[in-house]
DNA sequence: GGTTGATCTAGAGCCGAGTCTAGTTCCTAG
DNA sequence: CTAGGAACTAGACTCGGCTCTAGATCAACC
């Protein structure tokens, strides 16, 4: 019935996980895990492959933006075991809401930062040209700012 | 020819762009301003549009995580004038790829997250409805944890 | 002339999320 | 027995990006 489980060293788990042993160690402190860390002989720590999946869920929380406080509140509630699954419901649908808000927010600014690409490809393309032709750019000086900084602004 | 323009208190541009009037003065420290900030009788900063326009772009760039570092070196570019736009757009691409692929972090990211949006989503379905027959949920404490963890690996 | 309230400067403080150090202990191999 | 490498703890440090404080100045109104 019980499986020879495979333990793991920090090391290992560091390099598994890429998370370094030093983050290890202060997510442990943080009581970011759910099984309270094993220790082998020497003191130890000797971590299980349960302990990796539920770190890789962790990364993947935390890569989301999930800050450590609610990570730490999600591992509670998991080490309680059943009967909030309610709250855990709310904290994930919580975090998921701020995930796309996220993806929105990005793919908002991506409208601008694709904007100012084409700009500057033009600018740069058109640059290759005259370059050739006569050292100063076909717009003054005082031109070149400006129209851009108005186009700037103009995100929609 | 040249337009009465409107000139802007601290508070004003803080109130318009949602910065605190401290952030505007740590970002001019930090020269992130392409223009000077003018300064009115009494030593007390005058922005313009074109500043608000400018920080506009700033807000957007930094909201899509560009480090103030790199705004700073835009805001370099921008303010040496016309002749270096391979190098501004060399860092807008840099940066889209960036937004880019963070965009797709967290995408990736939402697949968990959906993923156990559902699973909480079943398990709390299913207890309001046990929960009025028998106070203990139809799977046992040592059962509820670990299909769980096992399935939270599982990302794809 | 006195009181607000906004602004100024320089610099200190804060928060999140680790990272790094010092000094020690332990295991393994030669 | 000794050297090397990995791990241990507690706590200091870092870094980015602001935020806040103190103490002074200034403009406007009663």
């Amino acid at each position: 019935m019980s499986e020879i489980r495979t333990s793991l060293s920090i090391g290992q788990v560091a390099e598994r996980t890429g998370l370094s042993v030093h983050a290890l160690r202060f997510y442990e402190r943080e009581g970011l895990f759910v099984n309270d860390v094993r220790r082998g002989p020497g003191g130890r720590r000797v971590y299980s492959e349960d302990d990796v999946d539920w770190l890789t869920v962790c990364i993947i929380l935390r890569a989301s933006g999930m800050p450590l406080p609610a990570l730490r509140r999600y591992a509670d509630l998991v080490r309680e075991g059943a009967g909030n699954e309610e709250e855990r419901l709310r904290l994930m649908r919580e975090h998921y809401e701020h995930v796309t808000a996220q993806i929105g927010r990005l793919t908002q600014s991506l409208d601008l930062i694709r904007f100012k690409v084409g700009v500057y490809e033009d600018l740069v393309d058109q640059g290759s040209v005259s370059a050739r032709q006569c050292h100063a750019p076909s717009l003054s000086a005082g031109e070149e700012r400006t129209p851009l900084l108005r186009h700037e602004a103009v995100v929609e």
